[in-house]
RNA sequence: GCGCGAUUGGCGCAGCGGUAGCGCGCUUCCCUGACACGGAAGAGGUCACUGGUUCGAUCCCAGUAUCGCGCACCA
């Protein structure tokens, strides 16, 4: 038995925590403590493996104190699962897509992407090394897609670096050699063929269709990026007069400068101004003939009662735009009036009857921002008499990109989609029903996955009109003028993954024939950074690639997760899973809850109250920081303040009295065929016992805060009253008690090191090592022992214990000060119970005498202490 | 507007149908041979509010309020 094995001389004199981080991790990797054994997982099969869909971390970002919470939250479990036994798949991967590391390598090397260019296999970049301001557009280099790509790797690489250095000194205990990064080839081949077969299936389509457009980067945006932010507004009331003359219409608007691109009036169909659905009337100014049309989502109850509809305001007037038809039967038209750019576009839309409108547009509004337009129209309606009034500002919520700087525009594009149920009931249904196999944690996070699933209003948009990610694997068809046939869409073999269509070629056509008539061209889009990392478990698994590797971690034992990408990681991710696999990807899901600080405002770098992990993991230690992630629960928010970190500190000073505890309990000899006699000692193991009952069910349950509580607890009572009780016993190697308290003491120690290790890695790890060959954290979970002990006993005592303790408190005289008589009053069932330990209890109290009285309640009754010395 | 959480001593949090718990902080005491980065004792709460169920409610139910979040709306 472990704790029989003779202890080491290798217990400093002071045990500290510094330097621990560096010797155990360094320990770790030169024996591979952390591998997964590929011989063994076959060997144990799926049910005996563990495996974890771990988040990639953005890496041209920084890691923040976030991220330290919610992957120990992980690591705790993890750690847990290994020393049950199980073959543990604890992969990392990196997060090397999209705009942020678009923009880090611009600034970084002074390029910039320009698709259309072909791959210069010799290119080497300008500089190295640039900030964010020492690189101007204008100064950067354009260069192919392929060579930017390959600047991202380079960069994201040594970013990578950073990161793993820190995820070690927190003591993840990752398989390092299992890593992928969303930029790799092998990435791009599981992105790209994934995409092709949700295409040759029907899931993925292509489509012309108004956008939410982000005006900055001049991309689409999907439903699952929109982020609501306040914005200063007025109602600006405008008068639409009736065709016939006999007066006019007046609606209210936020967005004047749309009215050249005004294609109906709307008000409800039951509504009190019901009696104008049908009425022709002009748009003002403009004079262009619209229509005044019924439809419900119209609120009698918000301004004039009667809304007007534009090419396009909000999503809501592209729903009306799909609806409405005017009474001759023809669709409303599309009158574009806003550029990919944000800017009004030079040609005034069609329809405008007035002349005079038409050259003010091209001389007034062409080439404005829609912030300048507004300002421009709102002068002329308000100098021709069309604009009545304008309402006073006020605030109202607009769409904005949650990476944007400007509102959301809607504009009419070709995009490509992948089906999420929002218009197909059945496959709707299917996720709401994976989503109910899998384990949430906490539970009540699954409201949010099926609020967003059942809210979604349209299929997931996948296309970006941005350069640095996974190129969309088709090319196009080009007609006899050199157009593109969106009817011959042209798919990349599966052996020819991964591709990029602007410089690879699609089967059957030759270089020579890009872009000519008859020809080909290819796609310039990639996907977005989610149609990629909703592939994780494929990525890190080895779908499609390492089918054995591929049988024995998937589904996953669980995803951990931020709440805030619930309904953008999580949902992508099952979504794939359904349509590919029909099933979930994993069994549960552990969702972490924010940091916040202490004006319980959520931590965020706008905010300025971010703080940097690697400062507070050198400067408290990686298992202080590790218990404060550890004592909050998943699915809870903790607050976090950098300027009195008490959890921390708590947690700090709980591993140096693990340390110290351990050094002591090491300390006495355990004789050999030492057996547990006393019942005090047995008392102590069987309440150990219910400890390790209690804190298994928790972490089984993903509770790791209510495991580390009762362990932490236990450990407090075992060093504060058992080990004060007992000590006495086991210095006197002539007492026949003493082989009894050693070992029970050995036993709890190395119990309470097993039953800590998951959370203070390091300092478990130390005192384990002290009299353990091999490392905690491959060393067997503590199963309860079965010792024959009443906690009673244990519980008895303590109370006594406090009697004599408050006694000498109160006399102000020294714990050590003698008792020549005592008498505690109890119920006789106690007094049985204080009888079996007296020894160690006038031990540790230095009491002569102690009598024993039958009371009700337990009590000191009375008590003498030897008189002080003066 | 719909929904999900939360509301317990100064602060941070547990808990649970049957005399309110923990940690920090605070007060007092102790340099007792593992630990002064320590130890001991103590003060401090009508468990947000209003009803209901129950022999009994901090806990269950209904409603209210406040805070946080999600979704929707946003002329």
């Amino acid at each position: 038995m472990a704790a029989l094995r003779p202890v080491q001389d290798a217990i400093p004199d002071k045990p500290a925590l510094e330097g621990l981080e560096a010797k155990w991790s360094g320990r770790w990797d030169a024996e591979g403590t952390y591998l997964f054994d590929r011989l063994r997982a076959v060997e144990v099969g799926r049910a005996g493996i563990y495996s974890v869909d771990t988040p990639p971390p953005t890496a041209s970002g920084s890691l923040h104190i976030g991220h330290v919470f919610s992957f120990t939250h992980t690591d705790i479990k993890v750690r847990y699962e290994r020393m049950r036994g199980k073959s543990v798949f604890y992969p990392m991967g990196w997060d090397d897509n999209g705009l942020p590391t678009e923009r880090r390598v611009q600034n970084y090397y002074g390029v910039r992407c320009d698709p259309s260019l072909p791959y210069d296999p010799g290119f080497t970049p300008p500089y190295e090394g640039g900030d964010n301001k020492s690189s101007r557009a204008a100064d950067q280099v354009p260069i192919s897609r392929r060579n930017f790509i390959e600047l991202c790797e380079t960069l994201t690489v040594q970013d990578e670096v950073t990161f793993e250095a820190l995820f070690r000194q927190l003591g993840l205990s990752v398989d390092w050699t299992q890593t992928y990064r969303t930029i790799s080839d092998d990435t791009m081949r599981t992105s790209q063929r994934a995409f092709l077969r949700n295409l040759e299936r029907g899931e993925a389509y292509q489509a012309m269709a108004p956008t939410l457009w982000d005006i900055d980067f001049r991309s689409a945006i999907a439903q699952a990026e929109l982020e609501d932010r306040e914005q200063p507004a007025a109602y600006h009331r405008v008068a639409f007069p009736l065709q016939d003359g006999s007066g006019t219409i007046d609606i209210e608007t936020t967005r004047p400068e749309l009215l050249p691109s005004c294609v109906a009036l709307v008000t409800h169909p039951d509504g009190p101004l019901k009696h104008l659905i049908g009425t022709k009337v002009w748009t003002p100014y403009f004079t262009a003939p619209i229509e005044v049309h019924g439809h419900h989502l119209a609120q009698a109850d918000k301004g004039t009662g009667v809304a007007m509809v534009c090419t396009f305001g909000d999503v809501t007037d592209i729903v009306w735009w799909r609806e409405l038809r005017n009474s001759d039967g023809s669709d409303l038209p599309n009158l574009t009036t806003l550029g990919l750019d944000g800017r009004f576009l030079p040609e005034a839309p069609e329809g405008i009857s007035n002349q005079e409108a038409v050259t003010w547009y091209e001389a007034e509004m062409a080439g404005k921002t829609v912030f300048s337009g507004r300002k421009a129209i709102v002068e002329k309606l308000q100098e021709t008499g069309d604009i009545l009034e304008v309402s006073k500002p006020f605030t109202h919520v607009v769409k904005f990109y949650e990476k944007g700087d400007r509102p959301l525009e809607i504009v009419s594009t070709r995009q490509w989609y992948i089906r999420n149920g929002a218009r197909d009931e059945q496959l709707r249904e299917k996720l709401i029903a994976l989503g109910r196999e899998v384990s949430w944690h906490p539970d009540f996070m699954r409201v949010r996955y099926e609020n967003w699933t059942n809210g979604l209003t349209g299929d997931w948009l996948v296309s970006r009109q941005r350069f640095f990610g996974v190129p969309i694997p088709v090319w196009y068809g080009l007609d006899a003028n050199g157009d593109r046939d969106y009817s011959r869409v042209l798919t990349a073999d599966a052996a020819q993954l991964p591709v990029d269509p602007t410089s690879d070629v699609p089967p059957g056509y030759t270089e020579a024939q890009r872009g000519i008539a008859g020809g080909f061209e290819g796609e310039q889009d990639i996907f977005d950074t989610w149609a990629t990392s909703s592939l994780t478990p494929q990525l890190a698994g080895g779908w499609e690639r390492d089918a054995e590797l591929w049988n024995l971690v998937a589904p996953f034992d669980v995803r951990p997760q931020g709440q805030d990408i619930i309904r953008t990681w999580l949902f992508s991710t099952l979504l794939r899973s359904a349509v590919e696999d029909h099933r979930a990807p994993w069994t549960d899901a552990a969702i972490s809850g924010f940091i916040v600080d202490p004006d319980r405002k959520k931590m965020s770098k706008s905010k300025g109250n971010v703080v940097t992990p690697a400062d507070i993991l050198s400067q408290h230690g990686s298992d202080a920081v590790r218990y404060w992630a550890a004592s909050s629960r998943l699915g809870t928010d903790a607050a976090f303040d950098p300027q009195n970190p008490t959890q921390i500190k708590i947690g700090r000073r709980l591993a140096i009295k693990i340390l110290n505890a351990a050094k002591f309990v090491l300390s006495f000899p355990v004789p050999e065929g030492a057996e547990v006699t006393h019942a005090l000692d047995a008392s102590m193991l069987a309440t150990l016992d219910g400890v390790v009952r209690e804190a298994t069910k928790a972490l089984e349950a993903y509770d790791h805060a209510r495991a580390l509580e009762l362990t932490e607890s236990f450990f407090w009572t075992f060093c504060d009253d058992y080990l004060e009780l007992v000590k006495e016993r086991a210095y006197d190697r002539s007492d026949i008690g003493q082989p009894s308290a050693a070992l029970a003491l050995r036993i709890a120690i190395a119990t309470l090191l097993r039953l800590f290790a998951p959370v203070l890695s390091f300092a478990s790890e130390e005192a384990w090592s002290w009299f353990n060959e091999g490392s905690v954290h491959t060393a067997d979970w503590p199963r309860p022992l079965g010792i024959d002990g009443d906690p009673a006993v244990l519980t008895a005592v303590g109370e006594a214990l406090i009697g004599i303790r408050r006694a000498k408190t109160e006399a102000k005289a020294s714990q050590k000060t003698p008792v020549t008589r005592m008498t505690i009053a109890a119920p006789a069932a106690s007094v049985a119970l204080l009888e079996v330990a007296e020894e160690d209890l006038r031990a540790v109290g230095r009491i002569a005498e102690i009598h024993y009285a039958d009371a009700g309640t337990f009590a000191v009754t009375e008590i003498e202490l030897a008189p002080q010395e003066a």
